[in-house]
DNA sequence: CAGGAACCTTGAACATCGTTCAAGAAAAAC
DNA sequence: GTTTTTCTTGAACGATGTTCAAGGTTCCTG
């Protein structure tokens, strides 16, 4: 590779792993380009060399953020005890610690809103899409009876359930909860929702 | 009151009138204060006469919306039957409603978010809280040995759930999932949860 | 190795925001 | 009617994302 385009792709990946810290320090509305420009050493106008618009940047970095969830949802997955039951809740509270770990970055999956005319890239769709695939197996040995579909939109309500407890619970802008009641709560709520799912269906 | 206070109050009600006609149509990004000076007629400058910032502009506009959704939420919890389950069903199925109905004034409530430096002021606050007011009663029904800061945390758990689920539903950034199984979804989640919820205190 | 073509980088410039403010207009007070 | 207070205006300011022509750098070719 020459040696322009190497100096380029690793100017890249600056570039993201900056747009990375400054979102967790400053949230995704303290991201400037001008700052970026300069902590990666450029000129503010190169940032466009190196990415189409601040809307891909956070894309990018955004999807880190969701490999780095999608770690520490799989570590919850195969760790402990394998009921499949115990094993949503832990899913569950490793995403909400994950939340409150990264909260900017969190934030800034859902806080980001592209112009209406511009399209998600494919690689970040995929990247979404992965988060359900922890939580439908444990799902699948629970109810054995349920189609592919089926449980696919019973692990998209679940994931969707515990996500609004995460963020409501995080939010600042009510009486904020402290994390071990959130914890709990989730716990709860979780055991609850398998309970109840399983008693309606029989 | 002498004329030209009244002059301005009858400004400042066009002004947030406008603001939310331009939340709903453009979103929250959409909201500008040069389209609302022109709007209503008066110099952009003078829009800060009228209010601090755009941040108050923009919590006006919400607290009416929440006063809205007030409405609505109330209209479920005393019309049908009275089953305090089948009650907190409509409720969430009602919340779903407005939220499709009112998409971006909806979303304007959660996406906002205030420097943080600033406080909310104490209307805001209050107008949120009376959200929880709805659910609160029919579960007290359900869960009469609870105490009141139980029911209170049990009744957030139960709002985040229905909210997250709404949330990421009408979220186009995904599939979106069309409104009628939305619905389903979230009276069947609903109901296990609540019935999660009894069986596991008993 | 030389010279030209392709490409890259730069920083100034542009458009668009929210917000401020001095000056002029209007209203209120006396 | 004059003075004082208050309000309104629109130009100006500072930020910000984005573009672009000018100048450098790198790379290919003979």
């Amino acid at each position: 590779m020459s040696k322009a385009l190497e100096r380029r792709e690793k100017l890249r990946v600056d570039l993201i792993l900056a747009a990375e810290r400054m979102i967790a320090k400053r949230g995704l509305a303290g991201l400037k380009t001008r700052d970026l420009a300069r902590e990666i050493g450029c000129a503010n106008g190169a940032v466009y060399n190196l990415v189409a618009d601040v809307d891909e940047l956070i894309l990018r970095a955004g999807s880190r953020t969701l490999r780095r969830l999608d770690e520490v949802l799989s570590a919850a997955e195969h760790a402990g005890e394998p009921s499949p039951q115990e094993t949503l809740v832990r899913i569950a509270i490793a995403y909400c610690d994950f939340a409150a770990e990264n909260l900017e970055l969190w934030r800034a999956l859902f806080e980001h809103r592209m112009e209406a005319d511009k399209v998600l890239p494919d690689w970040s769709i995929d990247d979404q899409l992965q988060l359900f695939r922890h939580i439908y197996q444990p799902l699948a040995a629970l109810f054995p009876k349920r189609s592919r579909e089926e449980l696919g939109i019973t692990a998209r309500s679940l994931f969707s359930a515990v996500h609004g407890m995460v963020a409501l619970g995080l939010e600042q802008k009510l009486v904020a909860v402290p994390l071990p009641a959130l914890r709990k709560e989730i716990a709860v709520l979780v055991r609850a929702m398998i309970d109840g799912l399983i008693a309606r269906q029989s």
